[in-house]
DNA sequence: GGGAACGATGTAAACGTTTACACTAAATTC
DNA sequence: GAATTTAGTGTAAACGTTTACATCGTTCCC
């Protein structure tokens, strides 16, 4: 590729013509030392004279260099760089994911690469094989996906992590959230408010989130009389579209479910849209819980009970627990880690009502529909202990003079 | 840091002793031919008879060998990665850029450096001092930082390509949304429903979409003999929690506008729960329109009005053009895009009351409230064009049978 | 049959670093 | 004052590729 030229090399002109990238040789060259020493002052390793040490940072400072990653990274086997790979695509869920891997990344220096989609399984192998020497560990979420691929695409040595997959067999890290425990606990919830009959709007098929969750849901109700069925059980796809159209199916049954408990919150989105749209009330006249508890769901009409998912958690346990594997060279034995999940209550679920719940023998234990729940801190992460009462504002039943001050939650700034 | 040691190579341990990472000495010797007739068989290049290429594609696949990313780009000076610089959060926003990105460069075979935060100035530097050998283009996306950073802190022949910043003088292509346009179209459309007493929710000081939003608004009022008013400007800062508060504060004015512009949709949330908990009704007593055209404000209640801005395709263009500039070597002049933005009517906007329109003396052109607009087709993307209406499901003001047909858009799945 | 042209392959230089090792001169130890 | 450490620096090998050039057979064309 390179012609070969005589040393003499410009000042601050490389080569090949291209200017502005200047060498460690070009600032050995114009500090009048060699190319070892210089590299011993910028890494700090290694006994260097002081004046020498400043002579030669005032002259990368003022030819503006810096190394060259990949040069670097051929000799010291290290890239500083991690790769995340992504389902295809996860919304709220993917941006608040990054932003916790990539802030405990940048505390360590470490950088990004970034792939979002992998459509079919041939694609995938092209990712992964691209990614040698380009990364020193990776994270990978990918909840419908094989993870046999994986380990015949990857080199054995390098570390990884799984988010929240199926992680059958394979000896990769993995840290998963409870989305079980999760479930469990908001049909649990449903439950102890008096419902009996409660649908399910399951998410796509063969995602491990969404059949995790259906186990969740199934579990809580076995443990009823009633047990579950499966004609309560609508397909979904997590989108509020998916939502809507389950939504509408369940409200033409025969015999009206008094709960929707939705496998993601965009779903119970569209639940509440059809739910509305059929001229029915939520709670009064049907309960919809979600799972995600995305931002956006403090702000429905009326304020939609959910689960809260751990995700900057989950995005900087997984950066840690990589880095760690990285400095220990030798490899320990497997992780397997679940983060708790938190159910958050707001106005979208009330106790059915009185009448159903003669009908059905079930014992009111107080007033028919409880409006506003009392401010509560939200705090824990326990999926163990029950349901928490969410303290955001609540916007839900009839008028409140809210005055703002409870606005609660981080300051996120959103948009634009 | 390697021990110097004898030729003969493991057949596939190299000599540092981690396995796993084959080299194309390994296939050579494997294969029986030379190294570069190895790496001429991978890629494509120079003459190789027929049995020899297949029998070094053979051992490549059975070794699994993937060439060294670092190696190859250290001799070629490519890279097939882009760097992208993302500002701090950007929640809906931020998720579909990067799909967007991610989507055209994967198309053409480029990995993405993405990093998504950087606080101050200094952190910034790093960030970009650290992108050299790194990456072979970059996207910027940094809408209250200034250019000055960038350019001195970057190799002059790194193709550059601002996105959405105020592209003061610097000489990097950029590529923009029309923030002006969006905003004014979309207050052009509140007078024209008879509104003359507009309130603006600002945006951060200092952000560029902000002020040119805020811009945008002021224009459009500035064509009434009224003009603009800063005491109907309220602070906010792209968050549900600033827009509630402003709305609040709105609420309170002694002389109540008849029309809330908000410079974002997630302060338009918040002012629509505002609203509600003042007891008001949207948009009957108040109308209330947004910016961005996030997924959800199609299931707000009502739902609201936005702004579209294309965002995927502000990715795509940015990409194609980098790529386009990394392929022609030489420099050409710069380019400067404004991608149009389009108004989407829902439910959140009507004619102010009649009472208050005749108080005012603006002539009523129809009946007091539109509820539901025939569907029509949301298509083009021209700013000067004036707003269209939108097509999608709307469960505005009253009981409508929404049949779910009309549910369209792309069908994004979300969560989970 | 003697080049010329070409096809197939190997050799080795480069890319920009880091770092083991060699070397010198000064400082320390005995 | 000699021996030994130590600080400061240079030399050159190595990392895993790509590729210009050299080499060696063939085949082809008069």
């Amino acid at each position: 590729m390179a012609p070969r030229s005589p040393k003499p090399l410009g000042p601050s002109l490389s080569r090949n013509g291209r200017p502005g990238s200047v060498t460690i040789k070009h600032v050995a060259q114009e500090a009048g030392v060699s190319v070892a020493t210089v590299s011993r002052v910028l890494n700090e390793k290694g006994p260097v004279r002081e004046t020498t040490r400043n002579r030669i940072r005032e002259v990368a400072e003022r030819l503006r260099y810096a190394p060259h990653g990949a040069a670097r990274s051929l000799i010291t086997n290290k890239t500083s760089t991690i790769g995340v790979l992504l389902p295809d695509i996860y919304g709220e869920f993917f941006s608040e994911l990054i932003r916790g891997i990539d802030r405990a990344s940048r505390q360590r220096e470490y950088h990004l690469l970034v792939s979002s989609s992998h459509g079919d399984r041939r694609e995938l192998e092209a990712v992964l094989r691209a990614t040698r020497g380009r990364v020193d560990g990776l994270i990978v979420m990918s909840p419908d996906l094989d993870t046999q691929t994986l380990q015949a695409n990857l080199p054995e040595t390098l570390p990884v992590v799984l988010l929240n997959c199926r992680s059958d067999g394979a000896w990769f890290d993995s840290i998963t959230i409870d989305n079980h425990g999760g479930a469990h606990a908001m049909v649990r919830h449903l439950v102890e408010l008096g419902h009996r009959r409660i649908a399910l709007v399951k998410g796509p098929a063969g995602n491990f989130d969404a059949s995790e969750r259906q186990r969740g849901y199934r579990d809580a109700l076995r443990e009823l009389p009633g047990g579950w069925s499966e004609e309560l059980e609508f397909d979904g796809d997590f989108s509020e579209e998916g939502g809507y159209l389950a939504g509408t199916r369940i409200l033409q049954l025969a015999d009206r479910p008094t709960a929707v408990f939705s496998a993601n919150d965009g779903m119970a989105i569209g639940v509440l849209l059809a739910v509305r749209d059929a001229g029915l009330r939520v709670p009064e006249d049907i309960s919809v819980a979600g799972f995600d508890d995305i931002p956006i769901s403090r702000f429905t009409v009326p304020p939609l009970s959910s689960v809260r998912v751990p995700i900057a958690d989950l995005g900087a346990q997984a950066i840690t627990r990589l880095l760690h594997t990285i400095d220990m060279e030798n490899r320990h034995d497997r992780l397997r880690v679940t983060l708790g999940t938190t159910p958050v209550l707001r106005q979208s679920c009330a106790p059915p009502r009185l009448d159903e719940r003669r009908a059905r023998g079930t014992a009111p234990t107080g007033e028919s529909i409880r409006t506003n729940n009392p401010p509560t801190a939200v705090g824990g992460r326990s999926t163990a202990g029950g349901p928490q009462t969410a303290s955001e504002p609540t916007a839900g039943g009839s008028k409140r003079t809210g005055s703002g001050k409870e606005l609660s939650g981080s300051p996120r700034r959103r948009g634009p």
